[in-house]
DNA sequence: CGGACTGTACCGATCGGTCGGTATACTACG
DNA sequence: CGTAGTATACCGACCGATCGGTACAGTCCG
């Protein structure tokens, strides 16, 4: 495995981190896919080498994240306590917006660019998603630590963490960990009862 | 002005409505101009007789709303007590997105398909939008009533409202006024003291 | 040699936008 | 009155450019 290694593999991995940069500046649609290749420095025929379209490259992206989120989610479900539950939900989170944020923006902002059968297996593990978050909740709520369950304040909650994706800068001042505190901070006074 | 009234105004509307919904439902590159000359039932001369060109329209949608965003935004700032402005802010900003969310989402999510100059114009009244909310946090804390001001909670709290405009469903059960009490509420806690 | 990798020339389709021309209604003038 | 003139609203054919994707020949290396 040498830096300068260039199979595959490699080479398919630049591709898709391009088009992740390139798709979460522009929108997906709005990058051509001469733009892609010249970002990657291939020519048209060594790109679609590495691709099978577009689209591919697309529901590669989406769903890889989701599906990572998704994996974090069930390590979370594993602690007992809500309220920590959801610490972890939030620490999870932000922390993976923070280190593929564009990758996420296109997970998060592009899913309605996909092709219907894609888009909608997309979107159920983005409500897949949404149901640990929703889960801990319930059972906050059932416990009695939390307030009755409302899907307001869950959209709420959830609100405040998606959103950071359009305005965290990886070079920012605050750092992942700060934001992720606060956000948990405040998650758990929106959940408190009284 | 009888109700089949086709003056170049009312067609003009038309269009323009047509046209947000649209590059709500899909997003500004993805749809084209045929697209939306068929939803508007007109011929492709017809339609520019009435526009002058895409980004026209989309530059006309994304100004327009955060204007009346930013008009609202002046009269909650004759309130003097700090939560009462929150809770006004709040109020304002979800009706506008639950009547007109189609425009809305437009004016959040499409600004980035503008012209640069364009874009930078709009971006302005997007930053001078968010300043007033940051000033009632400002107000808040220096009256004692709100934790010290904080950049975290400003963007978890408009993240909270922002986001709505991707959830909420104009024939949903949950109308407008339940939520933006319960939002508003929401904000009030997480500018909390303590 | 053979196969992985690459660049270039090219494909049909579609893009946003323009063109000349038509139908209709209102106004001006003899 | 009739009719010529003007403005508005509209149509559909058409424009050059660019779209995503393919064909194919050449190169490099084990």
């Amino acid at each position: 495995m040498s830096v300068d290694t260039k199979d595959d593999r490699s080479q398919r991995a630049r591709i898709v981190k391009a088009a992740a940069r390139l798709f979460a500046e522009r929108g997906y649609h709005a990058v051509g896919m001469t733009e892609l290749q010249n970002a990657v420095q291939l020519g048209r025929g060594a790109l679609y080498h590495h691709i099978r379209s577009k689209d591919d490259l697309l529901y590669d992206i989406a769903r890889e994240y989701i599906t990572d989120l998704n994996e974090l989610a069930v390590t979370a479900e594993q602690e007992t306590d809500p309220r920590r539950r959801i610490c972890i939900l939030g620490h999870h989170l932000i922390s993976m917006i923070a280190s593929h944020q564009a990758e996420l923006t296109v997970c998060f902002r592009e899913v309605q660019s996909l092709t219907d059968t894609r888009r909608a297996e997309v979107l159920a593990l983005h409500t897949r998603y949404e149901r640990v978050w929703k889960d801990a909740f319930i059972a906050g709520a059932e416990q009695g630590l939390f307030r009755p369950y409302d899907p307001v304040v869950l959209k709420g909650v959830l609100g405040m963490y998606f959103y950071s994706y359009l305005w965290m800068r990886p070079d920012g001042s605050l750092g992942a960990e700060t934001i992720s505190e606060r956000f948990n901070e405040m998650a758990l006074r929106m959940l408190a009862i009284g």
